[in-house]
DNA sequence: CTAAATGCAAAAAGTTTGCAAACGT
DNA sequence: ACGTTTGCAAACTTTTTGCATTTAG
């Protein structure tokens, strides 16, 4: 899907969900959406204040609480610092640098069998999983 | 390996690494070594300080901290909560309750091979992997 | 003995909350 | 107009830090 079909496509959900499309929350979507880097809330809030004089970390925060419980983005929590946004949501898998942080996006096919098996093994009734690989990336090694 | 074993290899290690032996930090190193809850440092601090009027929670965190540095156990971070700590330190994986956030421990072969295609892909040089599967407990689910 | 670990309290960091004002629909 | 969202500041939670004191080896 085309980056600003996503925008549109998202901006259709919300309005279904019946919430305002305030300017604020708009440019905290669509930051998430352009952005590759994963950012935190605190990047957000930095890339997009300069249009809003006064906007407040905490409507970014309220935002992205939102989306996620939506579905329409993901908290990726690591270690103890600050969680990172993901506005992708369809399958994919994450690399992480152990020293820099620096999170990429890794495809590969999802591992559907994995949730089967722990279902039967665990009494759990699984709703969808999450992989992690920690590594360091080529910046750093140089 | 038997439990008592486990313990026994850990405080050998734990020789070995030029570290003192201190009764508070061998209680925390068996309190997680025995529980199969992955505990957070306040759980373990409670289950614990009653053996050692006066003991800090930061003397958990830093026993923690070294334990995970030195690889003997290992943290697990989920959404904003408290990080959560798990002394088994072999190839495993976790089934997480989204509600009450119970986690269980859940075995199937290592997925080396998605380490060795990620560093193909993305130019990392990868350490290891982490895979969570969330769901719902039976508990939760009645 | 002596360097490392502890307890304590305060600080730091990240996130959430309560409320009055502002604003989308 | 209405009820949602915002800004703000304060509260809250988790984890870390600095320092004086204790203690394991």
């Amino acid at each position: 899907m085309h980056k600003s079909k996503v925008l549109e496509y998202a901006i259709v959900r919300m309005k279904h969900l019946n919430v305002r499309l305030t300017p604020q929350r708009v440019a905290v979507l669509e930051h998430l959406l352009n952005s590759k880097l994963h950012p935190t809330a605190n990047n957000i809030y930095q890339a997009v204040e300069h249009r809003f004089p006064g906007m407040s970390l905490a409507t970014v925060y309220n935002n992205l609480n939102f989306l996620c419980k939506n579905g329409l983005a993901r908290e990726l929590t690591f270690s103890n610092a600050s969680s990172r946004y993901d506005g992708d949501t369809t399958d994919h898998y994450h690399i992480i640098c152990s020293n820099c942080s620096k999170i990429v996006d890794f495809y590969y096919p999802s591992l559907k069998e994995i949730e089967a098996l722990a279902e039967q093994t665990t009494d759990f009734k699984v709703s969808h999983h999450q992989l992690e690989i920690y590594g360091t990336c080529k910046t750093c090694r140089d």
